[in-house]
DNA sequence: TATTGTTATACTCTATAACTATA
DNA sequence: TATAGTTATAGAGTATAACAATA
């Protein structure tokens, strides 16, 4: 007897593509379960992690950097805007500049405890003679 | 000047687990409109290639291999049964094996075609320093 | 003319709760 | 009691088309 729990063996798992999915998949949902505590969602922590390292972004560079559609940004401003973490401070007549509000800047500062956390975890996870490879090989497919 | 497009810097590329869910989006984007073309989802092909290769499975059993919830396989086997690709043949008066028809078995082919070529052009693309590292790294994410 | 912010909409994947019928 | 199949529903991410106002 190999294991207890008998689960059906899955071939596609030898598929680097279908690995690449099963692990996104498992990894962020661990992710949004932590950032949940704090009511806040992966695309939101994203946007709170880039604006706190780079300010004067207006939403569409902010889109632009973690690719996400003009459009998509709305909703997910709003939403962090409505919890008191960004304020929008006018460019011109047609563009703001997205900030970080003061509860903003400390909510940040969670966030970041939790990625960094989930990072080092995740990190953790893969065997040491793999890991220096992993983000070069991560990288090489996002372009 | 390094660029021409003048694309805004993206610091989470440097965190593994922002790469890992940035590349699975890019991969899976790629991997859903190659397989559009035959009116195929990303799911529904995971399906078909488990099941030409391991027969007598029922929906559940599909299910708990792919991690997909019973709940949620409901409507992927109605849209394969649809189309013509899988029969449901009883087992006993509570579950059916999921098989594939003629046409399915056809189809499958297909599947096979689109999704060993993206397999292959996805490896392609990992520098060939890290590529034997990759599999084992996402295989350790996933359990 | 191109870009910003926006509205509306839709699709895919995932998740949970609850029900019926059968093992 | 547990499991199979199902219904209903919701959330999260992503995508496109189109519009008004402004650069």
């Amino acid at each position: 007897m190999s294991d207890t729990t008998d689960l059906p063996a899955n071939p596609l798992t030898e598929y680097p593509g279908y690995a690449l999915r099963r692990a996104a998949n498992a990894m962020m949902g661990d992710l949004a379960a932590r950032l949940g505590e704090i009511d806040m969602r992966i695309s939101e922590a994203s946007v709170m992690l880039l604006i706190g390292e780079r300010t004067d972004k207006t939403s569409a560079d902010i889109g632009k950097t973690l690719d996400i559609q003009r459009a998509n940004m709305v909703p997910l401003l709003a939403r962090l805007e409505m919890a008191g973490l960004i304020d929008r401070v006018p460019i011109d007549r047609k563009s703001q500049a997205i900030v970080l509000t003061p509860t903003g800047k400390k909510r940040l500062i969670t966030v970041r405890r939790i990625t960094q956390s989930f990072e080092d975890e995740l990190l953790a996870r893969i065997p040491i003679e793999h890991r220096a490879h992993f983000l070069p090989a991560l990288q090489a497919l996002s372009k």
